[in-house]
DNA sequence: TCGATACACGATTAATTCAGTCGTGATTGT
DNA sequence: ACAATCACGACTGAATTAATCGTGTATCGA
């Protein structure tokens, strides 16, 4: 299971997606269509904005917009940001490899190769999907979702 | 990731298949074979009995077996018994469905659908992928493990 | 320049989950 | 009877999750 904090970062940048590029979004608007807490949303949009993901204006008239084009936004980049690593072991982990204490070896390790599989395939997806793969989705257009059945 | 639980549960599950299969195993021998916690490893050998996996015997010269043959255990199986669902949304599993609650439609929902491709991939290989394709690995034989580079 | 509106950001919190540990009781072979 | 083994509920400390609170800073428009 994702996070609802990753859940709600993902929806709001489909949200920014969908927006003019130039106009900027208040996170009051974002959290009021998403369900979002409003405060918590605020929380999000920073960690999205140090990464470079987003950008924000302050003042009257500011708000967020994407700093990064829709679809050079992965869902793996956000994920890992988010909710850390993708792989299901520590010892599978890319962005933070940790040895697992209690195995004696890696290459001997009886239920690692299982694992490295389903990162591999996890990764498949996530690293190959944009936000801009989910702007036919949500309140704009029900009728797209219909496509994939 | 998944739980330390869940990680010792696949292992111990390991070292039972490799065993003779008429011949019950101390707790403590499989605690100390892959260092584990002897009485957390007791607790998970009860949730995997109650399963219908393993059996016990009480009294001296008691221990566990497996119930189900090896390659009829699969790695979905047990990490639904022990973390529960593989799908990374509620709105997406098998065995715990539930409503995500600040989402107006899964029909609409802006990501569901990527996640339902990476639940159908991660199947794939746990579903997939039995205790009795472990045996190569481990103590047992670590010259095997060169075989999958 | 003033004030309303927006983002910035650290601190705090309640609830839940994780990873065990403890203690006692029941069963069985010798 | 005794020792070894599993059974099982209760407990615990640390970490994580999902927020909320409060104050500060920037900006626009009148």
């Amino acid at each position: 299971m994702i996070s609802q904090k990753a859940k709600y970062a993902l929806r709001a940048l489909v949200v920014l997606a969908r927006a003019d590029a130039q106009k900027a979004l208040f996170i009051s608007d974002i959290a009021d269509e998403q369900n979002i807490p409003k405060k918590f949303l605020e929380q999000i949009l920073l960690d999205l904005k140090r990464e470079g993901i987003v950008m924000s204006r302050r003042g009257k008239m500011g708000g967020y917009l994407l700093l990064k084009p829709a679809d050079e936004i992965t869902f793996g980049e956000v994920l890992r940001l988010i909710d850390g690593p993708i792989a299901s072991l520590p010892c599978l982990s890319k962005i933070a490899y940790r040895r697992c204490e209690d195995c004696e070896s890696e290459e001997t390790c009886e239920i690692r190769h299982v694992f490295h599989r389903v990162a591999n395939v996890t990764r498949g997806v996530l690293d190959g999907t944009t936000i801009a793969d989910c702007l036919a989705y949500g309140k704009a257009s029900p009728i797209a979702a219909v496509l994939e059945g």
